[in-house]
DNA sequence: CGGCATGTTTCGCC
DNA sequence: AGGCGAAACATGCC
């Protein structure tokens, strides 16, 4: 479920750790460079930010490295402070074992303590997210919570594919997962297998405003599952929200769809 | 036990 | 060459 909601609610979380000193890192060497525990240890996080599902902390005085990057994959989850912002990941297994842990950052204010809570640690179970130094995103298209449909419209042009899989491909719009995507095309009425080539002007102004404006909303309640489509409805389709026809499942860009047949063309 | 799952990367085919 | 779909990745859970 980590999506650009989940990044931006574990950035938020994250900020306390702005202003300390990395004093001990651990890391899993199979999700993440080995030479990040002496590129960092002794660097100070003077900033946290995010860009699309990628959470990252901006260093000073790191070892030729300026920016540490969280990808949490499908079921990777922030825990700072020994607090975890996200307790329960959909999809995901609710416990909580050290040995998923991929990345540990110990800082000096939580070295003093007793109980010493690792000031950072990424769990990751199935092991799918990454660790990485200076991330490029030289391809990365704009952030889907304030996308423009100038944006959008630029970033579709020349393309064929369906839309959904337009939503999903981060080159084009950057933060969008499935749950997301799903719960953009269901507001913007448009259904998840038209291709993009086909989509009229109308269509994707719809979409951008659907993102500007429902993706926010969710943020505020929780998340990428605090939409709409709600995973028990997504598991066991029901009616839709809207106009209470039957919803569908299919399957498109190899992910499941959840959509309203109704009022989704 | 088999099938399914939020994401990204890789492969092979046009 | 590059777009696109499918498969692969890794692993826990129902």
């Amino acid at each position: 479920m980590p999506e650009g909601l989940e990044a931006e609610i574990w950035r938020r979380a994250a900020m306390p750790l702005i202003g300390r000193t990395i004093e001990c890192i651990r890391v899993d060497e199979r999700v993440a460079p080995p030479e990040i525990e002496c590129r960092l240890v002794g660097a100070r996080i003077v900033g946290v930010s995010r860009i699309g599902k990628v959470v990252l902390f901006d260093l000073a005085d790191a070892v030729e490295t300026e920016t540490l990057g969280l990808h949490f994959g499908m079921t990777g989850r922030l825990i700072i402070d020994g607090v975890a912002p996200i307790e329960r990941l959909e999809y995901a297994s609710a416990a909580d074992r050290p040995k998923w842990d991929r990345l540990r950052i110990w800082t000096e204010t939580s070295v003093d303590g007793a109980s010493e809570p690792v000031a950072l640690r990424l769990n990751d179970p199935r092991r799918l997210g990454r660790v990485s130094l200076d991330p490029d995103f030289s391809a990365m298209g704009p952030d889907a919570l304030t996308l423009r449909r100038n944006e959008l419209a630029g970033r579709l042009r020349g393309r064929r594919l369906a839309v959904k899989s337009a939503l999903l491909d981060q080159t084009i719009v950057a933060g969008l997962g499935n749950l997301c995507a799903d719960e953009v095309l269901l507001w913007a009425g448009v259904a998840p297998a038209r291709p993009v080539d086909e989509l009229t002007g109308a269509d994707v102004t719809a979409l951008a405003q659907a993102c500007r404006e429902q993706l926010p909303a969710m943020l505020r309640r929780g998340g990428s599952t605090a939409g709409r489509l709600d995973p028990e409805r997504r598991a066991a389709p029901g009616r839709c929200p809207f106009d209470g026809a039957p919803l569908v499942r299919s399957t498109i860009g190899g992910r499941t769809a959840v959509w309203c047949p109704q009022h989704q063309r």
